[in-house]
DNA sequence: CATTATTTCTACGAGGCGTAGAGAAGCGAC
DNA sequence: GTCGCTTCTCTACGCCTCGTAGAAATAATG
C-alpha cells in the first residue's frame, strides 16, 4: 500500500475524524493553525485520490470521503505486513507476545467470536 | 519504523536469510544481478545502519548483522500499526477478520500457549 | 614499501511531498 | 447576463530520501 506524508495523513486524520464529507474549504478551516493555502489542501487531496485513499462526490464545493475507516486502513497496514511474511506463525508469536494484555484479551474474544460465527454462519443462535 | 527503500529493503532480506554476518563484498556478490558497486552497498549499509536496521562489528572487513529478526521486524510493524490506532479492538477485529484460516488457529494457540505462561509465569509446570 | 581491498566522504539525479501561484471555471447577487 | 468571489486545475519549485557511484583515505598483504 502507497504510504503516506505528514500532511497527506493529517488531512486523513480529519477526514476519519468527521462524520461525513468535507469540503477542500472546511479541512483549510479545520487545520487553520497551518496556515495552508486552498490550493495546498486541493494538491494534497489529489494526491490522496491517485493513491486511493479519499473519493469525491460531484457537488460543487467537491466533498471527500475516505475509501476506508481509520480501522480498516490499520487492518488493512497489518495484514500486508503480516501477508509478505515467510514465516507468518512466527511473526505473530511475537506479535502476540509484544502487544498489551488488553489486546490479547481483545483477540480472545475475537476469536471466540469468530469460532461461532464459523459453527453458525448465519448467526442465528446468537440472536 | 523507519521504512526503506526497494534496495535496502533488498539489502535486508539478504542479511536476513543470511546465517551470520555478512560483509559488504559478500552481499555485493550476492546482489550480483545488480550489478553495483561496491561503495554502493557502502552506501546502503551505512544508512541501514543510522536507521538502525542493521548493526556492524570492528572485524576487517566489517560484518553486518540485522538488529532484528525478519519476523521480530514484521510484528514491530504490526504493533507499530496497531499502537497507533484509537480504538484498537475495532482494528483488532477487521484484522482477525480479513486474516485466513490458518492464521486465526496460529492466533489461537499462540493465545492458548499465552494463558499457560500467564498462570504458570516459570513455565514449570510445562517442563 | 607497493599494490590491492576496504572504508569514508561527497555528490548527483530521480521521485515524493509540502507548498503555493496563475489561470480557468462555477456560483450567487444584482 | 455581468461582476466579483469561491473553487478547481495545472504547473512549479525547493527539500528530502534513495539509488548510484567516484575520489580520497585507510588498512591489509605480499
Amino acid at each position: 500500500m502507497a504510504s503516506l506524508g505528514e500532511l497527506e495523513r493529517a488531512v486523513m486524520e480529519r477526514l476519519w475524524a468527521s462524520a461525513g464529507p468535507v469540503s477542500a474549504p472546511e479541512l483549510r478551516d479545520q487545520l487553520a493553525d497551518r496556515g495552508l493555502a486552498l490550493t495546498t489542501v486541493h494538491t494534497v487531496l489529489s494526491r490522496l485520490e491517485q493513491k486511493a485513499f479519499v473519493v469525491h462526490d460531484e457537488a460543487r464545493p467537491r466533498r471527500f470521503t475516505p475509501r476506508a475507516t481509520r480501522e480498516e486502513h490499520a487492518a488493512e497496514l497489518m495484514s500486508e505486513v503480516l501477508g509478505q511474511a515467510a514465516d507468518r506463525q512466527a511473526v505473530l508469536a511475537r506479535f502476540v507476545g509484544s502487544v498489551g494484555d488488553d489486546e490479547v484479551r481483545m483477540l480472545r474474544e475475537l476469536l471466540a467470536r469468530a469460532d461461532r460465527a464459523t459453527a453458525d454462519p448465519d448467526g442465528a443462535g446468537a440472536r
